[in-house]
DNA sequence: CAATCGTTTTCATAATATGAAAAAAGAACC
DNA sequence: GGTTCTTTTTTCATATTATGAAAACGATTG
């Protein structure tokens, strides 16, 4: 039992209180929550209490626990850029109507992607992405653009202190593979993510700048690998130039200049 | 300064400063946030290392802070209906598409409607709810449906209960008015706001059921007053039976069955 | 180079959250 | 319908935990 040194223990204790639920699929049982825990049940409970008058939770009819409103109220305020996400929608509405796949928007987090906002294919098999969960750059077409566009050094201290777990037998193994396709996808302006994160699917990636020429956002299309096509490069690429476009970027930043930190 | 009885300090501490931070436009520093939530500096320091350790929330370059990418992650799992929302979706898009105005989805809690799911209108002058914001039940063409739903004697309790607050000069003012509007609003199965939430904007509601034929939420569309036609009642409702009907209800249930409670 | 302002760490202290145990409230089982 | 489970809730003495004052640090500004 590993033990952060500044950190509140009461919001440890709720974080994993919170998370347990979000993992049942129905509601849960205080019992079920202090057993998934480890907490003692008087303390769960009285967290959870807690946690219910703030509306962080809720309580079914039966007692049981659920997540509450306000998790959802203050999920939907995430990210300064709250701006940009109500932007990129109605775009990534239109490139999924053209496709019919599932269009998704995600930002960069230390060595990950998040998935920020979505839009979902209209169809029984598609590719369903939660909002909010992860996957290491190395395995996503957005995450790769942006290792590219970083520059070699960067990417190699990615490679590094990643050291590029394998996904799938398509996850790039070695720094030098991982290098070239990053660098030729930057170049590019779109990647590809050939069944690297997930057998079976395949997507397609293209970069969001905002009007300081900053990299600040991904956007792509996943699809059954079966289905997807070489030709909706080009739509994804007009749908993120667009986005960008609309963020007040300026292409006239030269064609590709590579950051330089500090 | 009220004291709840049984309630931990951090977790109320830590509430306030979550609020605080969503409550500011662009990121808020310790500064700010311990002026904003009374809290000593040092107090709030800590408490807030502690989030952004369970990653609630998130520091930015210049030491700032805002809300992080778990809130999202737990917001998006909010409402074991986490399935509803999602069946909604297409639909609620699609009637967007046919109105070009923002759709909404609200779910019932206690005396209020809360929004949960929207499709915004792709227009510069839309209505905009923001998602897990509230508003009383009489203001609302969902909430009034519900409560003609419930009946009568509940629909005096909540009367009773809430003082109607009037929130413009078309609010329901008597209990008589609000009751016939609710009756003859659930009879139909359809209802309207006539800009009784806020000048301007009005409404046309319907109810969506499950497979038990119980009400779980509504469907709403938002418009400017002079833009709303009466017939989108028809898609309105069309649009709301197709969900119950994914949902697995049949409408076989009598045309009103008017609940009964114990 | 001071000086000011904001952030972070340290530390002794008291208040706070804790868990054991007892009490209530429900289920389940005759 | 009563009895015995289980699960949830309350109580309470205790020690651990979060607290805030103050000091150290760091950045920004004059």
């Amino acid at each position: 039992m590993k033990k952060e040194p500044n950190s509140i223990q009461v919001i440890e204790r709720l974080a994993r209180l919170l998370d347990a639920i979000a993992a049942q699929k129905e509601d849960a049982s205080l019992k079920v929550l202090s057993a998934e825990t480890g907490l003692h049940p008087s303390t769960a409970f009285r967290i959870l209490a807690s946690l219910a008058e703030e509306g962080f939770v809720e309580r079914t009819s039966r007692g049981n626990y659920r997540l509450g409103m306000k998790l959802m109220q203050l999920g939907n305020r995430v990210g300064a850029g709250t701006d940009f996400r109500k932007i990129a929608l109605p775009l990534m509405e239109k490139l999924r109507d053209q496709l019919d796949e599932t269009v998704n928007l995600t930002v960069r987090e230390g060595d990950e992607v998040v998935y920020v906002e979505r839009s979902l294919a209209k169809r029984m098999i598609r590719v369903e992405q939660v909002i909010g969960s992860r996957a290491p750059l190395h395995v996503t077409a957005v995450g790769k653009l942006m290792l590219g566009e970083m520059g070699e050094e960067a990417c190699r201290g990615y490679a590094k202190r990643s050291k590029l777990p394998q996904y799938t037998v398509n996850t790039r193994k070695t720094v030098a593979a991982l290098l070239q396709d990053c660098t030729a996808s930057a170049k590019r302006g779109y990647a590809y993510d050939d069944q690297e994160a997930e057998m079976g699917v395949g997507c397609i990636g293209a970069l969001i700048r905002d009007a300081s020429g900053q990299v600040i956002a991904g956007l792509s299309v996943s699809a059954p690998i079966e289905r997807r096509r070489d030709e909706w490069t080009a739509l994804v690429m007009q749908a993120s130039e667009e986005i960008s476009r609309q963020l007040g970027y300026h292409a006239s930043f030269s064609t590709h200049h590579h950051k330089g930190n500090t």
